[in-house]
DNA sequence: AAAATCCTTAAGTAAAACACTGAATTTTGG
DNA sequence: CCAAAATTCAGTGTTTTACTTAAGGATTTT
């Protein structure tokens, strides 16, 4: 038997769904469904766990340091994690920080189980999706000295990431201006550095980083 | 029994495990699993169904036509809308068409039971975050000569959902104005009708309504 | 210590986007 | 058919962006 269990912090119903889905298929076993991350800590002390699947949504940087803590302090847990929209850099920052398999909302139950198998064997198990994702990244990534893969640094200042928060949560530059007791201009100009910076054309652009980045909530 | 369908046409794992989740509960019998309207329509000739669960996302227009349609040819199918990031303005369609009941991603199995059985014995059955929005949608509407409740549906059109998906994806008015063979002034006018519709100040918080209802990704 | 680089601040100017109002035509719903 | 909503477009004034330039300070490099 394999033992799952299930972490989804913000869908109660999708965690009752998962489990009541994988309940008495062939090899597994579910022993424990989580709704915020302490109850699964304290839960894991006296519970086997093979296998955990972390539902993850937009705002992941709780569950991105539950997998990494996770990897580090309980190793033979391997973690599943499974999103409804992914973008690449969660994805990415899953894996990086030690999850070994990945699903999507275009996973049916069968893939679910196949990932779940793969994983208690040792292996990694990622969709077709992902996959694509992983390779899109390594091909532009760049290797550093400990053959690391190293996604190339954005490089803002600390103003800057201040700007864009404050500009995420939905402020005009004149609130900016006098929240930082600085110019309208002032807030102009950081914006337009930005911008260069990253390359953007559109402010679309960079809200998406923003949000993919964890500076501003959805 | 029971006869329960699900009908979800976007998330196959969320209609495959809302299944699960029912299936073998008392009195529950899952007569079938749809992911296309057409789907649905085929199988009710031959098939009883008593409850129909609808998962509904943002762009909903055909969700509400199918649950219109429902009310009036095939009213002994009792229609049950789930959600995950309900807006007012489907919660208000959805009954005003006709659904008899309305769940949310705050909804656990328990719930989601109670209202199959509500629906069943002929009630309605809202939870606590609809009952809400349904109050609120009293105490704020006004009453028609008829009595019956009115208000202002926040309802977005086609063409509307069009330039908010355009507009997220990075593209310029003009550019939107340009692929649509419509005016620059036109493009203005929708995103001004959106931004009033939806009571929101900055395309911030636009994009960010966009991105949680799916529309663009991020 | 001097030079180079980056950060923070800011302004000029033109273009684009937004806010608000009004309105004509078409489509849709009852 | 009638009424409401959707789609189209314009006038006018404000705000934001795009692109450029730049001064003064902090940090790092040479």
């Amino acid at each position: 038997m394999i033992a799952v269990a299930i972490l989804d912090t913000r869908h109660p119903l999708m965690l009752e769904s998962l489990a009541a889905l994988l309940k008495g298929k062939d090899e597994i076993e579910i022993t424990g469904q989580f709704s915020s991350i302490d109850d699964f800590w304290k839960a894991s002390r006296e519970m086997t766990i093979n296998v955990l699947i972390v539902n993850i949504y937009i705002s992941h940087s709780e569950e991105i340091e539950l997998i990494k803590k996770i990897s580090k302090e309980k190793p033979r847990i391997k973690v599943l994690v499974m999103s409804m929209d992914p973008q690449d850099s969660v994805v990415y920052e899953s894996i990086r920080v030690g999850a070994k398999g990945y699903l999507t909302r275009q996973d049916n139950c069968r893939e679910i189980l196949m990932a779940i198998y793969s994983l208690r064997g040792g292996y990694e198990y990622y969709n077709k999706y992902i996959s694509n994702i992983l390779l899109n990244n390594y091909i532009h990534s760049i290797e550093n000295k400990d053959g690391e893969i190293e996604k190339p640094p954005a490089n803002l200042s600390k103003r800057e990431i201040e700007i864009i928060k404050f500009w995420g949560d939905g402020h005009t530059n004149k609130e900016i201006a006098d929240k930082l007791f600085v110019s309208l201009r002032t807030v102009e100009s950081h914006k337009n550095h930005i911008m260069q910076k990253l390359n953007f054309k559109t402010s679309i652009d960079l809200l998406k980083f923003a949000i993919r980045n964890n500076l501003i909530n959805v």
